[in-house]
DNA sequence: AGAACATATGAAGATGTCTTCAATTATGGG
DNA sequence: CCCATAATTGAAGACATCTTCATATGTTCT
């Protein structure tokens, strides 16, 4: 069980709407589920999640930046995956929630 | 231990993202985080989170339409709290993991 | 019913976000 | 060295979001 949230000065708040940003577009949570699966280059993540190439990058700037994805280069491709464990727990516990949320819409 | 996302076709992609984009303002967050700790009428919310009536009142519509919050009419006032259970942990592992991150940010 | 309090709502402006297009940088192979 | 491939970058337009201000709705009390 993790530790409840008592309160959220307006600093922290600003912090943790950061990160929760990232995770808040359908592109971006494609293209983490993707890296959740496996390391991939770009043009393949490009290809996997359906968006252009440029858009991918675009959007991987955000993650990288923000501390999400890391890229290596491999080659003439660079390889992003997930930065740790962090993101894929905070991914998954993401969609289970929102799952669970939406259950409880449908009947009301 | 959560299920792993192993992928996130489009509209559950959409799905989440819009519960998460509920998350991903620091107005909201400081909103959610004060009901964590209890329920609350909108002119203490208000007040508590350092806000004007109005704005906190938009954004407990889009909650409240999200499924995220409730409000029971109490009188003059309208008692806000979380839904369920499911949004206090969406919530604190949300913080969790968002601080954890950004401490990977700083050492690097 | 009228006054006062609590909340919701609509419209509008400022700001932010996402995608696309065009151009640029970086790498490896012939 | 030049070409093809991989990825990044910047600018611009379309669109969404958040707050504010003004107004409306609902509730209680006298």
């Amino acid at each position: 069980m993790r530790q409840p949230v008592e309160d959220l000065d307006p600093q922290s708040a600003a912090n943790v709407a950061e990160t929760l940003q990232a995770l808040a577009t359908p592109s971006r949570l494609r293209i983490l589920a993707k890296l959740r699966a496996g390391p991939l280059p770009v043009t393949e993540l490009a290809e996997a999640v359906g968006m252009e190439q440029s858009a991918v990058s675009h959007q991987l700037r955000l993650l990288r930046t923000l501390g999400l994805v890391t890229g290596t280069r491999n080659g003439r491709s660079i390889i992003y995956r997930l930065y740790d464990n962090h993101v894929a727990q905070l991914l998954d516990e993401a969609v289970y929630h929102s799952e669970h949320l939406r259950l409880g819409l449908t009947d009301r």
